[in-house]
DNA sequence: AGTTTCGGCGCC
DNA sequence: AAAGGGCGCCGAAACT
């Protein structure tokens, strides 16, 4: 038996599949199934399965309950490949794919799916071009020479590898959904918000908040409603620019304090309420779907239901099923570990290297004991901050982490000059990325650095220079938040194969959390099963480093008690 | 009337 | 203390 197997699935649902030798050709006869489960779970010996796409696949197997062991997914490879080769916008499809082999016109991208709520993840994506088992293989074994002439190919054979497990861990995560109590949530609305109205609108407590708002004004004022707001404040001699909270909680006035309490309950209700509710929540559970490789930078993002920003309130709702436990674990420090291991800087590997707090570490050393101050300035070196005490606060970090500070500034000019930006895997930042004027839009051609429009922007004083500022920023925050998404993706894929042989499930993933439910005896052995899978991440994303990634874990019945 | 953008805030 | 990175979501506002 073959190692590796070619999948291709036909206009008609049936699959047709072959064994692959090293060269990437088809060792044995083409087979046809009626259906890919049958085909994956006939030959279980087949360590990786190459298909266009996971997303189109793995639906099919889970229904039928079949695992794959790994998989390689020729468009997401095609993805990662495109922006490694500094080709952004074109077209990533299996069929663009093989266009450009056969120097054929090559088909723009089918538009996206957008959300529905409450539906079901569908068999086939909606304009799915399938392509016959011969073009796929002539696709996949010219990726195959792709990724041999990228920067570092190992690192990017690993990153198509990592990206491909995480589209499996998405669909599965998509298929099983987040445990949710309905009726715990119904409790957390009404304590918060008070009774609903007749006629859906505001609940009582809103339309309590909205009429101190107007008491405190002296007039009838929608909080809702930040022009309304603006020229209130105008009104009672106060000038604000925005309603934005930091910028009007200072301002002294009895209308403010009505006014964030209705912003931030208003905030529960509209995106979080009940409606939500209605839309996103069936059978006991809550299924956004998960989209790995969503941004940029690899985060994976949802598509409906806001899957990755649920409030902390609202945590209250997700609880394990009887007997069962949720497992959530969080990555401490995951950033600037993470930078530590990519800049290879002495001295922040010697703190990484250790699982106590890592801000405090660099504290001792660099800011006299002052942790909150460390943090900031960690964070404003990975976030470009551009003013205030984290400037003063960047130069003691420099002195003591040259090489780390100097990582991301040689990052940020790379982005300003409109050069490519990778994170340790490969994964290639869009060079016009950042830009503020909306050149980044996917699709679309991307400028060259020398391309004529954008220097035709050097003309308006103060404009380019702050579009190259923001791709600067951007491009600083990428080689690290994009570095942690690859070794997040490791993660995922160490730990799925970890829980292989039991009853627990990942069911979330939040850029550096996750959350496994489980019989509550299998509990302590998937917490183990994290942190092991977290180090084992460490050393086949970064190679070795004395860098440590610690998690903290609880096990808990409900979400909301694991902080 | 339907679609896109904006303002504000949730998460990391 | 200041307002730097990545996202998604909603209603309202601003458009076609």
């Amino acid at each position: 038996m073959a190692d590796r197997w070619v999948l291709a699935v036909a206009e008609d649902g049936g699959v047709e599949v072959a064994p692959l030798g090293l060269d990437g050709l088809p060792a044995g006869p083409v087979r046809r199934e009626a259906d890919p489960a049958q085909a994956v779970r006939s030959r279980p010996d087949v360590a990786r399965w190459v298909w266009r796409s996971t997303a189109e696949v793995a639906p099919r197997l889970l229904a039928a309950g079949v695992r794959v062991e790994r998989c390689y997914d020729v468009e997401a490879a095609e993805t990662l490949l495109l922006g490694h080769e500094g080709r952004y916008g074109e077209p990533r499809s299996a069929a663009a794919a093989l266009a450009r082999l056969h120097r054929g016109p090559v088909p723009p991208d089918p538009p996206q799916r957008s959300a529905e709520p409450g539906a079901q993840s569908p068999l086939f994506e909606p304009q799915a071009v399938h392509l016959p088992l011969d073009d796929l293989l002539a696709v996949y074994a010219e990726q195959q020479r792709r990724h041999d002439r990228s920067a570092h190919p190992e690192r990017m054979r690993l990153l198509t590898a990592a990206e491909s497990a995480g589209m499996l861990v998405a669909a599965e995560m998509n298929r099983a959904g987040l445990p949710w109590r309905a009726d715990v949530h119904r409790e957390v609305l009404h304590s918060l918000l008070g009774e609903r109205y007749a006629g859906g609108g505001e609940p009582r407590r809103l339309a309590e908040l909205a009429e101190e708002v107007s008491a405190a004004f002296g007039r009838r004022v929608r909080p809702d409603l930040p022009a309304d707001v603006v020229k209130a404040f105008a009104q009672a001699g106060i000038r604000v620019g925005s309603t934005r909270r930091w910028e009007i909680e200072s301002v002294d006035h009895p209308a403010v304090k009505p006014l964030i309490e209705y912003k931030k309950l208003y905030r529960i209700w509209v995106a979080h309420g009940w409606s939500w509710l209605q839309d996103w929540v069936r059978d006991g559970r809550f299924r956004p779907e998960f989209l790995a490789g969503g941004t940029v930078t690899g985060r994976w993002v949802t598509n409906g239901g806001g899957g990755l920003q649920i409030p902390k309130v609202i945590r209250r709702a997700v609880v394990a099923d009887p007997g069962w436990r949720l497992v959530v674990a969080d990555a401490d420090q995951m950033e600037p570990r993470v930078l530590a291991a990519i800049s290879r800087d002495p001295g922040l590997m010697e703190v990484a290297g250790r699982e106590s707090d890592l801000y405090q570490s660099v504290s001792d050393r660099a800011f006299s004991g002052d942790r909150a101050q460390a943090k900031l300035a960690v964070l404003g070196a990975v976030y470009g901050q551009t003013s205030g005490d984290g400037l003063k606060n960047l130069a003691a970090l420099r002195r003591r982490f040259p090489r780390a500070v100097a990582y991301v500034d040689d990052a940020a000019r790379a982005g300003e000059e409109g050069r490519l930006v990778r994170t340790w895997l490969g994964r290639t930042c869009p060079p016009a990325a950042g830009a503020a004027d909306g050149a980044e839009e996917a699709g679309m051609p991307q400028d060259a650095p020398s391309d004529p429009s954008d220097r035709a922007q050097e003309w308006v004083p103060g404009y380019a220079s702050t579009n190259a500022r923001a791709r600067g920023r951007f491009a600083r925050n990428f080689v690290v938040q994009g570095s942690a998404a690859d070794w997040a993706l490791l993660l995922l894929a160490a730990l799925r194969q970890a829980l292989a042989d039991k009853a627990a499930e990942l069911v979330f993933f939040q850029h550096d959390e996750v959350i496994v439910h489980c019989p509550r005896e299998e509990a302590d052995t998937v917490a183990a099963a994290i942190r092991e899978a977290a180090e084992l991440a460490g050393r086949l994303t970064f190679g070795r480093t004395p860098v440590r990634f610690p998690f903290t874990t609880a096990v808990v019945e409900c979400y909301a008690d694991a902080k």
